[in-house]
DNA sequence: TTGAAAGCGATACCAC
DNA sequence: GTGGTATCGCTTTCAA
């Protein structure tokens, strides 16, 4: 074939499906190793385990990409601070990055900024937290409440009709928080024949020691409470009080992310049950969505990616994970 | 570089980890698009629904590896008959494939059979369910006693302690039956501090009638009966007579393989978990394992590869499969 | 033994 | 517009 344009498409589209014709992806990979893409990252809070995780992914993509002469730069922010944000920000963009990928917070300023890329053509793909309303092409992560209504599901299982349960959240402005939150709250409902009497929610602001104080409050005071679903973290303080109070194993407890600790307190019968995000997938998918979009203008298939919700218990939590990614280059 | 050869690996390995070279996989690959390999596929039971997952996931290796200059031969067979496997294997013996995926029978026939294809250099993976101490190079699968000790748990979390429960396997002589029947029954035990009261098992033959009947007759037999396990095929049949019985939420199902008709069940609560193992990577992978045994010598890194198992409620059953495959060639 | 050159499949560019 | 050609990074072959 001598030449092609990308207006050429349509013609392509038609040989492609009438005479079969399928270009050879390796020969048209060989040819993009000269190119150069920048692509920059922003993680926050990349001090959490959930994150480390993401960040595994956001580096095997940058490996499996840099081949393709794309360059991604990835900046690791600790805490949730708006201002290394948008200074991170400001810092890629100058470095003349084509596409952002961006763990964000919810703020008008951020999706204000995040606008002002779209604008100047820069993509962004929000990860593991979304900003809805924002020009963003695309978000990868939990559907929260989806996973609200899984925990809910599996209290139903769990428990007896009308048990006693006590929802803990985080930060109250936590979108994420908020909507494990509301699709607990939902879900009880709409199954007639099982309900759940739940106790107004606590927020722990992710700490341990609030999370044991609101726990021994409430099971002091609640005899018949048998279920506590941990929206945020706090769910080592929770489980330390059971312990103590020697409510353990009578008490179910439902918490998120499977973490080192998390594992642990699975092992040993502490936690029942942890729902999973899949960090690792958040992480790298991101820089080929981007890539995607910025070499073919192809959207992403859909505008909300949403990763499995992978219910773990002691028995399935620690399988060796079988990596999926890059075979066909090996 | 000037030359390479296959000797020099030491050398090379030197140079890489010391002067820190990483050859570009898309150059390579590209020479190896006019090599000319063949591997062989032969799948059983072709006609279920998971053995069709299977079948995507090796049709989809197939895609992927025909650009490195590999032809996938796949042989699909209907039902479990050795002789059929017998001769598909000569078949693409003939056809001169240098290496096999199989899922086999557990029999000695085979057994010998797969022996003598490593004598003769064919390598040889087992998918699905495996043929121990065959000279296969690796089996993937998924891992049935832990299935079953996660079946266990579940029940142990649903049910509240001394709880009667029936277990219900298949054919009396599949392997993966009776791992997922020990793997149940040996794990409440461990818990000392939760028991259930487990019934002799029956086999229904993956038949929903016997299932039904069985059902019928245990459920009327003992008005305690608060759990069934169906460690085979036949859960249609138990949830029909649940209902025809008037138990229906009464009575904890759980059952494995998440198919159409068994994402029907969790949807109406006919089935309240669904224990599923990643059908695709069984397919996907042994392909791409036998071109790297034969491309570089390298065994699997584990000779029994375990696909996850997951936990499939009504609420977290029906996500928007997310594929995680080859991008790195788009 | 060693170095130089010819591809592999697709694209990009430059003359015409 | 169109056809030829250099190029991507690596392996293989061939000749010196």
């Amino acid at each position: 074939m001598a030449k092609m344009h990308a207006d050429d498409c349509i013609i392509v589209a038609m040989w492609y499906t009438q005479l079969g014709y399928k270009p050879n992806l390796v020969g048209q990979a060989l040819v993009r190793t000269k190119r150069d893409f920048k692509i920059g990252a922003i993680l926050q809070s990349a001090e959490t385990p959930t994150m480390q995780i993401v960040l595994e992914g956001l580096r095997r993509a940058a490996e499996e990409l840099r081949v393709s002469g794309v360059e991604l730069i990835i900046r690791e922010l600790r805490g949730l601070d708006e201002e290394l944000v948008l200074e991170g920000i400001e810092e890629l963009t100058s470095l003349g990055i084509q596409g952002l990928a961006i763990s964000p917070n919810n703020t008008a300023e951020l999706r204000q900024c995040i606008n002002g890329l779209y604008e100047q053509g820069i993509p962004v793909i929000t990860l593991n937290s979304d900003l809805p309303g924002s020009k963003r092409i695309c978000f990868i992560g939990m559907d929260n409440y989806r996973a609200g209504q899984t925990a809910a599901g599996l209290m139903c299982q769990m428990l007896p009709d009308a048990s006693k349960v006590l929802p803990l959240t985080g930060h109250l402005n936590n979108t994420a928080h908020n909507n494990r939150l509301n699709g607990f709250l939902d879900t009880p409902n709409q199954q007639n024949s099982h309900n759940l009497r739940i106790m107004p929610f606590q927020p722990c602001f992710d700490r341990d020691d609030y999370a044991h104080e609101i726990t021994q409050h409430a099971l002091r005071e609640n005899p018949d409470l048998i279920g506590i679903y941990v929206a945020s973290n706090g769910q080592e303080g929770v489980c330390q009080t059971i312990e103590e109070e020697g409510r353990k194993g009578k008490v179910k407890i439902i918490a998120y992310d499977l973490n080192e600790p998390n594992m642990r307190l699975l092992q040993s019968d502490s936690l029942n049950i942890v729902l999973d995000q899949e960090a690792f997938e958040q992480g790298y998918h991101p820089p080929f969505l981007l890539y995607e979009y910025l070499m073919h203008h192809k959207l992403p298939e859909y505008a909300l990616i949403y990763t499995d919700i992978a219910i773990r218990t002691k028995y399935n939590s620690d399988l060796v994970a079988f990596t999926n990614h890059a075979h066909a280059l090996k």
